[in-house]
DNA sequence: AAGTTATTTGACAACGTTGTCATTCTTTGC
DNA sequence: GCAAAGAATGACAACGTTGTCAAATAACTT
């Protein structure tokens, strides 16, 4: 099977008895190559165990094979769904698959992509939110007309693949999930404004508290930044009110430890005196005490989809439909059994 | 400054008056070029912006310009700080930092590094713990001849670039620290004990109880497996004993934070009642409430220190020394002030 | 000062692909 | 059936470096 040897198109076109310029326009999925001939050449190749040598074929077409997602959640497991995801669809094509930090909160955060886009050429891109809705960062993936898709984009792009679950109908199932577990005191704790998939959990659960009729004397709102410790504040905020909440939702996973300890610290015990759901299904969530329920998104799904049609397009410099939805899944735990 | 054009070495050698070859050995590092061409070549390429080409250097020299990062920690901060450290060190010299996650548990992991170095050629290599101790895994490095460091190994190997902390003395420091501030009932929460460095933090914990004369029967030793769950039970078998434990180490922070969160939900206030140190300085420990007293290594400057190290090794196909100790800090903070 | 040896330089052919463009087959249309 | 158009193939020159080896220069010897 898998050679060891270093072969080389050539050897494969030996074999085979076609020229190396038939191999090379099968591997890269050239048009106007006889079915018969594509099969034949793949065959060989398979039996012989050949892989084409990346760096010729950079130096030569002047193309990277680098698909790289820029980030700036540092989310270990979201980052590893996204990177494992891409990779199960980059290795088959020969894509390198890259990951990158872009700071929003630095200043120069635009000058550091940049410079990163200047030194080392990329074939597509990949964002990942909060960086999926940055304006000024796809405006310059743009001008340079790299493949583009967005993960989760607040606002969808023409010209971007854009991949995403609803948001809002995610919001609005785990508010429902609470309200069907008998919570009519319900507080919501989002988190960035910036971040635009927050404020459309907020708008399903607005939806959901709406739609059931609750009254909005019973609800609170407090405002959160995603951090462990906003949890902290906004459970304070929770107690120091008279409202009695029993069920909250927390816009991510973090949020939600945070209200738990804080909940813990104060004596208030989680679930029985009150239930919390998170978002994400994050590592942490399955391993705090109470694990705690939260919604799961397909992310590696998402990203290994996204990267075979950057590659789709990268192929064939064209792009079909460019909106693609998927499901979800609510991780019941102990948090809110 | 900075051209946006693609600069080739054929436009340096012209400018500078001397030839291609010249200018490659100059980016080389290459010996056997006298000092003033070096100098007029290098002022060249800078007032032009040049930046060599690394699919043609890596197609001409069958290197890779890879070096790669083994792990199997899937610790976000420690991740980071590596990969920080090796990027700045890389990017001088023109190499590329990648990470690869070597799952230890599967059982095919061997396989996967085999995969993993056959299809993607590196020039060197990083591994941290706990693959810094896997010998299956450095004797697979060696036999190919790759340059390797390990960073933080429980073994110091001959053949490999070690760098690392003094685990045994951090422990003591971390113990003495608690004893300082009046602790004589002292537990310490372990890690697994196929990782080496956690042994040592032990040593150094019982080095410490003992220069200090404490008592046997006052100290704890509790088995914990790194994760948060381990630091739940951690704490219940405190809790259980009669000890009266006020003085808690554990052997990183994920577990101190389980401790901590057990205690919380035992009604037993940290730190007033009860002390918990942990090590890593991980951004959780931080973020905590209370924020966790913690032991931080320089892991990006080891890192940076490493990379830098084995792209030496690779120019010279030689290297000096191979042991490289680096300070540790404890940062101070409020769950053991 | 001439003969040696060591150091520094350069010419030219790799490296393994893809781009270009000319050539040879297949169709298709009438 | 024959021309015209289209699809499939291949020959050969890039791509921007480094390796090899020979040539030129500098540094010692005696």
């Amino acid at each position: 099977m898998a050679q060891d040897k270093n072969l080389t198109i050539q050897d494969i076109a030996q074999k085979a008895g076609v020229s190396i310029k038939t191999v090379s326009r099968v591997f890269n999925n050239s048009p106007n190559v006889r079915q018969q001939k594509r099969d034949l050449v793949l065959g060989v190749a398979k039996e012989l165990g050949y892989r084409p040598n990346i760096s010729a074929r950079q130096l030569a077409s002047k193309r990277s094979f680098v698909l790289i997602h820029f980030y700036d959640n540092p989310n270990m497991d979201y980052l590893t769904g996204i990177h494992d995801g891409m990779r199960e669809a980059c290795s088959e094509q020969g894509y390198y698959a890259v990951a990158e930090r872009l700071k929003l909160k630095n200043r120069s955060y635009k000058d550091a992509l940049l410079d990163y886009l200047t030194r080392n050429p990329v074939d597509g891109v990949i964002l990942s939110p909060p960086i999926s809705d940055d304006k000024a960062v796809i405006r310059e993936i743009e001008k340079r007309d790299i493949p583009c898709a967005l993960i989760s984009p607040g606002v969808k792009k023409r010209n971007c693949i854009n991949v995403f679950i609803d948001e809002k109908m995610a919001g609005q199932k785990m508010a429902e999930f609470l309200i069907d577990r008998g919570h009519t005191k319900l507080a919501f704790i989002s988190g960035l404004d910036s971040h635009t998939a927050s404020a459309q959990r907020e708008a399903g659960f607005w939806a959901a508290v709406e739609a059931h009729g609750l009254k909005r004397k019973d609800i609170m709102r407090i405002g959160g930044d995603f951090s462990m410790q906003s949890g902290f504040t906004a459970f304070n905020a929770l107690a120091k009110s008279k409202k009695n909440i029993t069920g909250v939702f927390a816009a991510n996973d973090e949020m939600a430890i945070g209200t738990i300890i804080a909940a813990l610290r104060a004596g208030k015990k989680v679930p029985e005196e009150m239930s919390v759901v998170g978002f994400d299904d994050s590592a942490f969530a399955r391993a705090m005490w109470p694990p705690i329920t939260s919604l799961a998104q397909p992310i590696e799904d998402m990203a290994k989809f996204s990267a075979q049609k950057i590659i789709d397009w990268i192929d064939t410099k064209d792009r079909e439909q460019s909106h693609y939805e998927f499901a979800t899944e609510i991780m019941v735990r102990d948090s809110c059994p």
